[in-house]
DNA sequence: GTCTATATTCCGATAGAC
DNA sequence: GTCTATCGGAATATAGAC
């Protein structure tokens, strides 16, 4: 019903976009401003300053990601909680991806942003580890009880700086959707070893699926 | 014979500690010179700017890694020149761990120093990949062919980002020794589902080795 | 809410004396 | 080789009119 934006939701619109597309770092407020047509003076009106900015666009995100991730349904396939996650994760990551190419520099600057940063990298942990135990629960993989943190912990650093890993590989080349999902192939072959032997060819098929979703371009 | 370091050589020596001690962005010429006692325009004198500083170091970086990574002896254990280079690669890493620390932007402000890195870090990759050849054709590990080189990008990244990951888990606690030695632990359990069943003890003891380095501090 | 104008701060970099 | 002095540039942020 409110079709209008309002400037303080142009102004979050207008920051994703060029954060986006040129890097965090490289925008400042002024060029925000210009982007939209409007004084910087009117921007400072709506928020104090561009840490504001980007942690109002964090709580957009950290929100999208509680909504959009629903608990799995007890009669599921392991599996597909797995792609469905998997899902979720790399489409919010390509939508903000601004944040992931630079999350360390971005983190450091603004002490708030990081506690905030850190609670919901909590919650991401422990649901990476009950899909673990819940694929180990249904056979489909083989795992040592001691090694799941660890191995939760090496899937969540691949995810997490997949994005900053393809642009110290190939700087120039801008990053795509399907150069993202290339990251989904990564996650899989990583579980790949841990698969038991009924359940290899299920997930020979979800490569597949993904195969297809980053094929549009080629990066890797 | 030189035991006077030069002034070009003690800025450089001077830039590393700060760039380590608290982040490369942070740190400009203008601090450089006052932690030195010398003048900015002095500086200015013996390089033509921050790029060109952090260029060199990385050079110095490069350098260090060719020449410390020799090539494995042929009768050699494959898992002992697989804890050679761990060794070579982590111990470097520590003492440049602010180029780790925030790679993307680093790269992202200066065109030839990405090229430098594209061109070690292929030989890198090379690197990576012929030890897993070594692995495999030692029956240390089972894997597909076609499955190496994705796995050697996987190990990479892990390792290249190590040290970010620390700091966006932990940015309180300042990186030490130890915590970077986790590292290794990390990718040794990337190793573990591949290795097949003769190995797996070996695997197992090179684990106990590390994480005695590792326990100097708690960070995981 | 929005604009114009401006104050401040800080960095990068250079000129010229010693 | 080193210093002092300084300028230009850019970004942050605010004051005050409309």
């Amino acid at each position: 019903m409110e079709k209008k934006l309002r400037t303080k939701d142009k102004i979050l619109q207008a920051s994703i976009a060029l954060f986006n597309e040129v890097g965090e770092r490289q925008v400042t407020t002024n060029h925000i401003a210009a982007h939209l047509g409007i004084s910087p003076g009117n921007l400072y009106y709506h928020f104090r300053n561009k840490e504001d900015i980007v942690r109002q666009i964090f709580k957009e995100y950290a929100k999208l990601l509680e909504t959009r991730i629903k608990p799995p349904a007890a009669e599921a396939e392991a599996l597909d909680a797995l792609a469905e996650y998997l899902d979720v994760v790399f489409e919010l990551m390509w939508r903000f991806h601004f944040f992931y190419a630079n999350l360390p520099d971005i983190l450091a600057r603004d002490r708030a942003l990081q506690q905030d940063y850190a609670r919901v990298q909590q919650g991401v942990l422990e649901r990476v580890v009950s899909v673990l135990k819940a694929l180990k629960a249904k056979a489909v993989i083989e795992i040592a009880d001691e090694d799941i943190a660890d191995f939760a912990h090496s899937i969540k650093l691949l995810v997490t700086f997949w994005i900053s890993y393809l642009k110290t590989q190939a700087p120039d080349s801008p990053i795509n959707q399907a150069s993202v999902y290339q990251g989904v192939l990564k996650v899989l072959l990583l579980f790949k070893p841990y698969a038991t032997a009924q359940a290899r060819p299920r997930i020979t098929k979800l490569q597949q699926h993904y195969a297809q979703l980053a094929m549009t371009e080629q990066t890797s």
